[in-house]
DNA sequence: TATGAATGAGAGTTCATTCAT
DNA sequence: GATGAATGAACTCTCATTCAT
């Protein structure tokens, strides 16, 4: 408990979060070892000790943020009962909000960085891979509830959650990269029409 | 029709053919003034001379491959007559072909880039959204034809056209990216039942 | 006569010009020969192809620049009679003036590249070498033509007129170089005080 | 004492003084970091980890040598009792010698670089200023101290010292400069000629 | 564990110069 | 005579990485 926490395990997330911000704030490629060390309040060299190249350090990160994110988000779901308002907020909390919030445009912006890596790099295309399925599944679950429960229409849950995956993709793609025809608003309601479209679930139509 | 080509705008073009192909390959922040001067047969002092700096280079390479797939793609398009074959063919197109074809991969690679890119850079940010805008619009425009012609069914152009072209995205995203539970037939037959399902049109259900 | 006068020793001088007014705005070294071209009104081509190499046009330029302001300054003196005048005006034609005159100052500046690029180029070290000479002799001529005509005190010309060049360099160099100690009027009537002390002429205190 | 030298005021210095000496061999505007690396016996990068960039590096470099010299005459001076012994070895040491020392002249090569480039940089300018104002303030005090102890007339000390300060820079040029007319030998007599003329001290006539 | 010092390997960019036209 | 195109050779500066302490 001193002023500079010292043991390991702690030191390697604290370098991780900074990474993370680093990278959100200038991107991947110009992301400099240096900055991620002076963000963690260290020296480079001390990063390097830690996760002995560069690369690796940027994969880590990566990963650690968008792991971390599902891990909060499916932590917020499980306290929810129904699976219609299970899914419902979890179409809210994976679309970017009106108001830019950088945590949650941070992660999209994440995102966006993995997939270019994971174009280039066998690893981190399987550890994207393994990220997106569990994503996935996680939708899938939650229909499968829902159907069991009467909630939901009786369609093929995977289909429907590589569906649905992907819209909110494309979608929260504009609403990041601020293409003024997509507001976050618009992406939002469009998702939601087309779960409850699909699955017959609340009020089909959006007033 | 010398050995060496000098004049200008042909030189440009060959310059632009060889950055596109060298960010396709190597990835934006990897690639070199150097390679792309050598897959040109040139100096990278030339490439310089020509486009000042290095970002105005890959600038312009990256909206120039889409904007040429495109016009492509348009063209090809003009030739259908039938509104519903040429939005079956637009879907085609678009998605990435189950046999790994260099050239379409390549276009999404690009796509990848550009969005990183499009994250910090105003002015790369206004060119892609300008390139998205085109793109839905021309399926917008397919859509009111079909529906004029009596093919479709008559909802919102503007909606289910974003909704489209977002889940084309999503989807050949994960097919470029090699996600072993997305093939590209199976992206495709998503895109296409979603298409037919909303506008009713072929046989909408895939056996 | 045409509009772009062609011809081979017009065109030497309009570069030699261009690049004495780029020399003195931006230094020897910062000097780039696309500089003097654009300010010529041609190209770089042009440039080398009339100087062959950048080296011997800026070795000409510094030496056409302070003969043409010798031969200029040696006109304006033979139509003064007296010596005692026309050393009081080749005293104020050499100390920069109190309102910054561009050409004037220019010279000064081009005396110091030519300094620095004499210490380590013979050629050009011997070029100096002859103008300073020269000048150190026009002021001798005058103090000899003034002891003839009674105007001047009988002392050693050669070693007045080497204190006397070596004094104005010496203070026109603080005045150019913006010492706010060595204004240009106070370097100037140091100057004449010496000169009216040593050869006791005009009234030998300013007033 | 280990064979590399490592801490930061020393290595410092050492490449200031590797900086001076290849600016006195090669001038200013052709020394190249790697030069001066080299001559420090480390490498580029090094140099530019210490001064982070050229021009601050030469900037203090050219200053650094002057202040160096300014003390060391300083401290010469201040040994000898007679304000008229001290001005004559203030004349010997600035004016250069006629036996070839490398280090004097180089002295006066770093000024004609200084003053190149204080006519560019006002941050430059200003410095030189400084240091001309620091000399000329310490030969007005020796001719103060004389005045006091009745060696010297009761001339203008400031007036005095600038004068005297300019006609050495102007006789030191030409001698640096190599100038045939102006032997080291001359110039210094003439220079203690003027002193003790105008101061009237030691014998005034030089057989 | 932690770091400042040190460096090699480039990167982009500049520029004098050449050359075909 | 005049020039735009082309390039090789540098140069400054960056940065991941190593190492002694």
């Amino acid at each position: 408990m001193t002023s500079k926490p010292k043991f390991t395990p702690e030191r390697r997330r604290q370098i991780l979060e900074a990474a993370v911000e680093v990278i959100a704030a200038k991107g991947l490629c110009d992301t400099r070892i240096s900055d991620i060390a002076e963000r963690a309040g260290t020296s480079a060299a001390l990063v390097i000790y830690y996760f002995h190249t560069k690369d690796r350090l940027l994969t880590e990160a990566l990963t650690f943020a968008e792991d971390r994110f599902y891990l909060q988000t499916f932590h917020e779901l499980t306290n929810i009962a129904s699976a219609s308002d299970r899914l419902t907020r979890l179409i809210e909390i994976s679309c970017p909000p009106e108001v830019r919030s950088d945590e949650i445009v941070g992660e999209w912006i994440l995102w966006v960085e993995l997939w270019s890596r994971a174009l280039r790099d066998e690893d981190v295309a399987r550890k994207r891979e393994a990220l997106d399925r569990r994503w996935r599944s996680t939708i899938a679950e939650i229909v499968r509830d829902g159907q069991q429960a009467g909630e939901f229409a009786d369609i093929d849950a995977a289909d429907f959650s590589l569906r649905l995956a992907a819209l909110i993709d494309g979608l929260a793609l504009q609403v990041v990269l601020g293409d003024r025809d997509v507001t976050a608003t618009r992406a939002r309601s469009l998702v939601l029409d087309v779960a409850r479209r699909e699955l017959q679930f609340g009020e089909a139509l959006t007033p």
